[in-house]
DNA sequence: ACATATTATTTGCCTGAGCAATCATTGCTT
DNA sequence: AAGCAATGATTGCTCAGGCAAATAATATGT
């Protein structure tokens, strides 16, 4: 049993955890978004896109789940690649509740050229920081995020 | 010279960072709010009163430099707040462009209901991690906010 | 003193996300 | 087989937040 983290003396919203998270987050989405040119995807719409590519889901749903994301809305950013050409929409034919979603030729030469410049900004912000603190920051934020969503792990 | 923590063969949504921060922020927010009864303020009036009652900030303009809001979006949570009974606005008579924002009784009790809730929220999260982890988790997340806007620091 | 720049606050507009309801389809139960 | 629950996708509604413009007041430079 360990002593409470936070006590009344000690909790301000300035160090707090909640604050912290949030900032940290808008200015990092911010900050990579801020940096694309005029006309290219929205960093949601990388996302998903990037989601896709990698092979782990195939549908708007399991996008949804995966990343957290309203369904309604995922249909959106859906329909927005779509009419983009980064991807097309194929209703599956064993289970026709299912629309697979399959990523195009102009998709991929989208993720090939925003994909490294996230992969650029994240080495960026961490540099000057050894590999250990950062393996502990991302092992801290998955455990944190386990213990909020048991389920996050089963899938 | 550190060497780049993500490769393309190490880079994945998943156990990306900003995929974590994003996750964990919105459960976190979604957690604690969710535990307030109907009626209750939302976390983000919370937010701005909780500053308030601090003492560190006394205008809009203040509160949505510290806490990165939308200067508009400020103004109207201080109309909800103030149509509550939270706090008053009253004009500064030495420099009229400012409105100062003063917490008033309702605001208080409100506080110190809400408040508590949010630390014993944090504490059940934190609660099996040691104290020495979670320090630096949040000396990480300090420096990354500080890299990422400079200006954090000196307010 | 006067013109210009800056700051604080407010408003309108637009976009994006959450929520609830709907429809189609499939799985489960009896 | 029929009824009912569960799942996937979609749509309308609402609301909050970001952006830009407007207004008022103050600070700065010449």
């Amino acid at each position: 049993m360990t002593l409470p983290y936070y006590t009344t003396d000690n909790f301000r919203p300035r160090t707090s955890a909640g604050y912290l998270l949030k900032r940290v987050y808008r200015l990092v989405h911010m900050g990579i978004e801020g940096s694309w040119e005029e006309g290219a995807l929205s960093f949601t719409q990388w996302v998903v896109l990037a989601y896709l590519c990698s092979g782990t889901v195939s549908t708007a749903a399991e996008l949804s789940r995966e990343i957290g994301h309203d369904a309604g809305a995922m249909t959106r950013i859906i329909d927005q690649l779509e009419a983009r050409g980064m991807l097309t929409r194929e209703r599956d034919t064993e289970d026709r509740r299912i629309v697979k979603l399959l990523i195009a030729a102009e998709g991929r030469t989208a993720l090939d050229t925003l994909t490294p410049r996230v992969m650029d900004f994240w080495n960026d912000l961490f540099s000057g920081f050894d590999a250990a603190e950062i393996d502990a920051f991302i092992r801290m934020l998955t455990a944190l995020q386990l213990r909020l969503d048991p389920d996050a792990g089963g899938r």
